[in-house]
Parts: C-alpha cells; structure tokens; sequence
RNA sequence: GACCCCUUCGUCUAGUCAGGUCUAGGACACCUGCCUUUCACGCAGGCAACACGGGUUCGAAUCCCGUAGGGGUCGCCA
C-alpha cells in the first residue's frame, strides 16, 4: 500500500487528512475543513519540516456510500486547489487492518464480546435519557464469563474503557478539554456483522497513515475522547488535535442542507471564483491581524492553528461576494473569458463568432469593474457578443424618444466622419456635440449607450464604441434610428 | 436531561494568553459626499460592539466566580 507512507515519529513532518464520508456533495463546511488540513501541511512542507496532506474517503457505510459523491468530492476539492498527496485512501479497503488490531486488543483482554440484543440496548438507552446520564451501555458483558455466551448470537466487540479517572486531551483550538471516564461506555469496535465501526476505523487508519494533526469540526469534539482511549489500549501515539468550529447559517443555526450548507459546486456554478471562496472560508475562525485580502501564497506563509478561533461563524454571502468582485477585477481578460465562454454560449444558443471573442476580451476589463459574481459578468456582457439588430430593453428603449432620435442621427453623422475610432476622438466628438447644442453630456449619452449595448447601464460608451469599431457600432447606431 | 464548548459593531474579526498605549481597530453591509456619460471601481466621512452581574486590582474587553443566551455530542451513522 504505497499511500501508506513511512513516516517515523521522530521526525518533525507534519500530516494531515480530510477524512469525508461520501454520502453527497463536498458541503462548504467540509470545504473549510479541507482548507485548514490543506493549509496546515502546506505550510509545513514549505516553512518547515515537511507536511504531507492526505485524502480518505470515510465509506465503511456501504448503504450511504456513493461513487458520485466521492467524485463530487475530488472535483470540489480540485476545483479549490486543495490537491491531496498520493491516491485517496477507501476505509472501506482497509477492513482487515481494522479487524486485526480488534484481534489484538481482545488478546490483550482490551476488548470484549457483547452479546445484548437491540432491545436491551434500546431499553438502556431509555433508561439512561431519563436518569439524566450520558453513559448508555453499562457494561454489563465486560467482566462475564464468554461461557455465558448465548448460542446462536453473534456479538459485536466492545472497548474495555477505562472506568475511573479522566480523559484530557490537549487540544490546538480548543485547549485543554478533560471529561471523566465515567461518563464514557465501551464503545462498539465491530459490529456484530463483524464489520468496523467509525471509531476504530478513523483511530488504526490515522495510526497507519502517520497522521500527526488531526483538523477536523468540533462536532467530532467528544469523539476525540473515545479515539484516544483507543489509541492509549492500542499503545499507540495519540495525535495532536484541533476542532474547529462549524460555521453556522445565517440565522445563527447549524448549517444544515437547509440552512444553505450548499455543495462547492454551487458556488461555483453561482460565478464564484475559488480563491474568493478559500479567502472567505479562510478568514471564516481565522485571522492574521487586520488582513483581509489573502492571497494562497501568503495563507500557507501565514497559517497556524495558534490563530484559529473557538467561537463558531455565521455564513455571510454578502462578504463573499465582495471578495469576489475583488478577485473578479484582478482576473485576466484571457482568465475571464474561459470562464464565462461556456455559460456564453449556453445564453446565446450559439458559439461566439470569433469576432466576438475578440471584442470581449477587450471589453472585459471595462466589464469586471462593474461585476462581483461570474454570473453577472456573463449577463453584463452580452450585448458585445451579440449579432445586429441587437435587443433593446425597455428601459433602454425609453430613452430612444424623439429627442434621443434626433441626437442619435446628430452624433452618427459626427461619427461617420471621425478618422479615427479611438476612445479619445469618440469622446472629443461627443463633448463638441454636447457643447453646441447646449445639452448636458448624459442626453446624448445615454442614448448611445441605449442604441450600442440595449441597456442603460454598461461601461464608458467611448470605450463600448472604440471595441465595437465604427462598422459595428454604426450599424447599431442606424438600426434604433430606423427603428419602426 | 447529562457532558463539553462558545459569547467584542447587523455579520466576519483585531485586541484577551504577558491588565493601563482601547474615548475598542479593520473588513462586509448600510448612510453621506467626491469622482462621473450610466452603473460600478476608487477616494473621503458617518452609523454601529466589549451578553449580564459580582469579585480581584490604583486600573479589566483583557484575570476569577456566577447568571443568561447560543452551539455541539450522547447510534451495532460517519
């Protein structure tokens, strides 16, 4: 198993997983969990003494598992630029490793057979909830002779746990957590069926696979107890954790799938760029003074477990978006245009022509000024794709009265005789025009703007004018004034 | 219910570990103005918070205790 890699506890090598159980899509919140590993290891591999980031996919439950949900997986995490080390690792393809440290434990006389029925489980936990108890099981297989065996049952294997005393673990956000013994049963290791549960999976496959660091939700928070109560009766190290807090919806509520817990995929398909979602989700529990604008570079220069808070955060589409228009505007033209160009042709029906494409990759730095989201510059840049006679809005189309009219064939005629389309003798020939007739610039303007983009909002028309070149824009120009 | 965690502007947070430099800083959102052919961008300014109550101290957002509120977990799920 080559994915397995060597790494000796005596070095300082950091390795981090994210651990996903494939039940649907990578969910924003796994994404942030993903980015903390990710980022935690990269900065060790680049600033200090080695870090290695690894994947596996949490598919012991076969009935919730799904191939499309862990391709879901790879392509969220691919498309954020968290790539993993080696090949993903299946749990699932593991089994026997798990099953031979249970083996290993019931030699010991670390775990034992529990032969109870769902029903005495059930009535216990009944039992439990009204006694005001958090313990469940009690125990009551532990120490009893395996001669007392039912026949014809089969039994699943529980942790001799501890049953005095305190488990502490240290923990890089939350600090030093300690709960008592006794408020922990012996957990399940091997289901009746004899097949893994969660817990000894995720404890022999962190030891197998040299996980140093353990990021993960605090909602795993209490199971970190139960792993290292394992991991003590295996003899193993213990690794280092850190649970960080969820991120909550809106309305201050776990996110859930219906608290907008949305798939990466979302996000992407909402024009999201991934470095806008990584800064936000980045900036979602961490802080590096007052930065806000972090580019990946100087996040895995900068992370740290130190500077992660403990307190959870409310999702804030707002404050991504901005993010995003910032990161929209310090995109290339040729970046930009392979971004928009499938949903382009999509809303055209049609491929661009290739004139097309060269009139918006010019147009498009006048265009991501003005959008925050992909799906906006798409919308914003229609009109430079589309063929004559182009559609007019209403909006637009109002202010095509009879004045605008007039102005429209006014400035043409200016136009027509201009040497030089260049945005500077377009905007010294509508200035003149303006002048002369004593009109203020936006009358003339915004019917330009009307007749050469059909809307009334867009970037500079001197600019919009000079992309569009003089045949384009006075056929435009032509077709409102001969308009009905 | 039990156990554990959390609590600074509406939101994300700095500051808290080493108490005074905090009349609490930044960002998003919101409001005003400037720029201007529209809309943005940009720039300038504004609104807005230490959950509450005790205690320690010359002095507390920072330390201690309590209260309230919020969250997580209590599966032969992961």
């Amino acid at each position: 198993m080559n994915y397995l890699l060597e790494h000796p506890r005596n070095n300082m090598s950091v390795v981090t997983r994210f651990a996903p159980s494939p039940t649907g899509f990578l969910h924003i919140g796994g994404a942030r969990t993903a980015l903390f590993n990710w980022l935690f290891s990269q900065h060790h591999a680049l600033h200090g003494d080695g870090g290695t980031f690894l994947l596996r996919i949490e598919d012991t439950d076969r009935k919730r598992s799904t191939q499309d949900a862990v391709d879901a997986i790879f392509d969220g995490l691919r498309w954020l630029g968290l790539t993993w080390d080696g090949d993903a690792i299946s749990q699932f393809g593991r089994i026997e490793q798990h099953r031979a440290a249970v083996e290993r434990l019931l030699d010991d006389g670390r775990a034992y057979r529990c032969y109870c029925t769902p029903e005495e489980l059930g009535a216990m936990r009944k039992e439990a909830r009204t006694a005001g108890r958090k313990r469940m099981y009690d125990g009551r297989w532990r120490d009893r002779d395996p001669a007392d065996a039912p026949s014809g049952v089969a039994p699943a294997v529980r942790l001799k746990a501890p049953e005095d005393g305190e488990t502490v673990i240290e923990d890089l956000v939350q600090g030093e957590v300690r709960v008592a013994n006794a408020e922990l049963d012996d957990m399940i290791l091997l289901r009746s069926d004899g097949t893994p549960t969660y817990m000894l999976a995720v404890v022999v496959d962190d030891h197998d696979m040299g996980v140093t660091h353990v990021i993960r939700g605090d909602d795993h928070l209490t199971n970190a107890f139960r792993q290292t109560q394992l991991f003590q009766a295996l003899n193993w190290d213990t690794p280092a954790f850190a649970h960080i807090s969820l991120i909550h919806g809106p309305d201050g509520a776990k996110m859930s799938k219906r608290h907008g817990a949305l798939g990466v995929d979302v996000y992407r398909d909402q024009g999201f760029l991934p470095e806008a979602v990584c800064n936000y989700l980045l900036r979602l529990g961490w802080s590096h003074r007052d930065d806000e604008i972090i580019s990946m570079e100087q996040a895995i220069e900068w992370f740290n477990l130190d500077s992660v808070g403990k307190s959870p955060a409310r999702f804030d589409f707002d404050k991504l978006t901005a993010l995003n228009g910032h990161y929209l505007r310090e995109s290339g033209p040729e970046r930009l245009m392979d971004l928009i160009s499938p949903s382009l042709s999509e809303y055209l029906g049609y491929n661009p022509s290739e004139i097309a494409v060269q009139r918006l990759i010019h147009g498009l730095p006048g265009l991501r000024e003005r959008a925050k989201t992909l799906s906006e510059l798409i919308e914003n840049s229609l009109f430079y794709a589309a063929e004559r006679p182009i559609s007019i809005s209403d909006k637009a189309r109002k202010l095509i009265d009879d004045d605008g009219r007039r102005r429209l064939e006014s400035v043409k005629d200016g136009f027509a005789a201009l040497d030089d389309w260049t945005e500077e003798a377009l905007e010294a020939c509508v200035r003149e025009f303006s002048e002369r007739a004593d009109i203020k610039m936006g009358k003339v303007a915004q019917p330009i703007r009307a007749a050469i983009t059909g809307t009334t909002v867009s970037p500079s028309i001197f600019e919009v004018l000079a992309v569009l070149g003089r045949e384009e824009s006075l056929g435009r120009i032509a077709d409102v004034i001969n308009f009905e």
